[in-house]
DNA sequence: AGACCCACGGCGATTATTTA
DNA sequence: TAAATAATCGCCGTGGGTCT
């Protein structure tokens, strides 16, 4: 239970018998952290006992979880929710896109891990050129790597090669796009460049982020009912008295979409001027709406 | 103190399996 | 049956423990 707001994370089950039993009181464990560690706690939670999510729950988790823990590795998200690291991996190509990627990822045993050791590598390399007597963790500590990457470095030039080893180099084609977003000579199809990726190369390219505007104006290119079925799967609204209420309202947009003409043809022409200020003001409520979420995810 | 070893975990690519 | 997901492989990085 999140001590905060007093909300159940996990055992909403056992509350019930609970209740239904008379008990007027139950033993609890107080969780205390933000809304987000809050519903990884739930999820890991749900997959951990007799009643595990389904699987478009568990990818909707991870998409969550990828937003609001972009430093978690794949392998301690896909953990959390149940699903293969693969696929956390693929779902942060899709989703992490959004928000800016740190530098290094948390793993699952707490050690950090930079996505690209390349700078480090180069750096080290230098300085073993320089100063080839000097001890491995001196230079480790001046390249900001480890002093085991940085022993890898010093053989590496004894052999004469390369200090970042070629499947690690940004240069490389494909391996750029893993690093850091940016796609170089993808063949059609399964590698082209989707919109979100774009966006994410113009950070690399530290020109400009993506704006509340933008994001906004690519997600309603996706259909209303699209985007209505992929929010239904989401436990997190399905799970909350308000999200559910969102739903029913998104609901009853979409089928008032599929017959605008026969409510037109029902409204008297005496109420025509009020039933339009109306839907003008729900439309201007909406537009607020979906103007704070924007400001709120790029806040 | 510095060097080295090694367990653990990261990733992409590929293949096998499951799901809708 | 096609698409999605999981499992596996090989390579690489980190950091704690051990050796010199």
């Amino acid at each position: 239970m999140r001590r905060s707001t007093m909300r159940v994370i996990d055992g909403m089950h056992r509350l019930r018998a609970a209740q239904i039993r008379g008990h007027s009181e139950i033993a609890v464990r107080f969780f205390e952290g933000s809304e987000a560690d809050a519903f990884v706690l739930a999820v890991e939670s749900n997959a951990g006992h007799g009643l595990p999510l389904t699987l478009t729950e568990r990818t909707a988790a991870a998409a969550r979880i990828v937003l609001t823990h972009p430093e978690w590795a794949d392998r301690a998200i896909a953990s959390a929710t149940g699903l293969s690291a693969t696929t956390v991996g693929a779902l942060r190509r899709s989703e992490g896109a959004e928000s800016p990627a740190p530098a290094a990822r948390i793993g699952r045993d707490g050690k950090v891990r930079p996505l690209s050791t390349e700078e480090g590598r180069r750096m080290a390399g230098s300085l073993i050129t320089e100063s080839p007597d000097a001890p491995l963790r001196e230079i480790a500590k001046k390249a900001g790597i480890s002093p085991g990457t940085v022993r890898d470095v010093r053989e590496r030039l004894q052999r004469g090669e390369d200090p970042v080893p070629a499947t690690r180099r940004s240069s490389k084609p494909g391996k750029q796009a893993r690093l850091t977003g940016v796609a170089q000579d993808r063949p059609e199809g399964r590698g082209q460049v989707r919109p979100h990726e774009q966006s994410r190369s113009q950070l690399a390219d530290g020109s400009s982020a993506p704006t509340p505007e933008s994001a906004a104006e690519e997600l309603t290119q996706v259909n209303l009912d699209v985007l209505f079925r992929n929010l239904c799967k989401d436990p997190s609204l399905r799970h909350t008295e308000m999200g559910r209420l969102l739903l029913r309202m998104l609901d009853m947009q979409l089928m008032g979409a599929k017959c605008w003409s026969g409510i037109t043809q029902a409204i008297p022409a005496h109420r025509t001027e009020m039933v339009s200020a109306a839907a003008t003001q729900c439309a201007r409520a909406w537009e607020e709406f979906a103007s704070e979420l924007a400001l709120r995810r790029f806040a």
